[in-house]
DNA sequence: CAAATTTGTTTGCACATACAACAATATTCT
DNA sequence: AGAATATTGTTGTATGTGCAAACAAATTTG
């Protein structure tokens, strides 16, 4: 609208927690538009990924891989669940994750989404651009996280 | 747990939608711990900076300078009204926020967590590399936001 | 000027995520 | 072996966020 196309850097977009944000919500916004339509978020098609690489793997390990706390593991594990895509089954303490026939069958369908939504973040800030960014956040959420 | 601590990069870590969200997680946690203090969020804070430092500002300005929806705003203001740092003028069609005196007060409160925050990510991550993330990332947020 | 469109703001609803509390099971220690 | 402690998973509750719709006011168009 304004001629402020050009955004200058502010106070704001300065402060990594800001950024770190802004750009999360903005692929997130393209993630969840292809994820969607198969009726998955983002974060519900990466555990069903990790689920049929793992078969058995329980939400504590998914928590770590995922980066996500135990809570929201339960969350997401119930939702894909209701929709058929994976079943748990409990002994003693633990509980072990498996996909369904049904679940196995988005193998592909989330492939498609994940790289689309690759391609489109990749067409807006460029290909090698994407990669070293992607790996020098990874690097900063491992320090973090160790912190 | 694992002797698993140097976790190598994995297809979600390569994938910039998943570390830019465990990015904005991680470091969101800090955050919130340090404006949590005041008893504010983060994204509280930054919009009663906003406000403080251009008095008068509309929700549609907030929405831009803070890459948050125009709702999102709306809910944030609501919040810091009940709590009486800020409050609304409505003219026509615009609504003009103000900070109160409580509301100026704070100012002092935020710029320390908003630093503590800073030097805590610095100190995991390591300063240059957080100012050259920071700018690298929202870069990729202005290129995302005009695709 | 009236009608239609656009712009600015707010609401209803939904969702992803987390924390704190809890329950159930394992492990450790004396 | 029994008590204390740790681990694992799940729930209740709360928060930040967004979309779509509703609404109000302003602007454009016929």
């Amino acid at each position: 609208m304004k001629a402020d196309v050009e955004k200058p850097v502010t106070r704001f977009s300065a402060c990594l927690m800001f950024s770190a944000n802004a750009l999360a919500r903005a692929i997130t916004a393209i993630g969840e538009e292809e994820f969607g339509r198969f009726g998955l978020s983002y974060s519900h098609a990466y555990l069903l990924i990790e689920v049929i690489e793992s078969p058995g793997i329980t939400p504590t390990q998914l928590s770590n891989s995922l980066y996500l706390t135990p809570s929201t593991i339960t969350r997401l594990i119930e939702k894909l669940e209701q929709k058929r895509l994976v079943k748990r089954e409990a002994e003693g303490k633990n509980t072990f994750v498996y996909p369904t026939a049904e679940g196995m069958d988005m193998t592909g369908a989330i492939r498609t989404a994940w790289e689309r939504t690759g391609e489109r973040y990749m067409s807006a800030i460029g290909e090698e651009q994407a990669h070293a960014l992607a790996k020098q956040v990874f690097r900063a959420v491992r320090a973090l996280e160790s912190e």
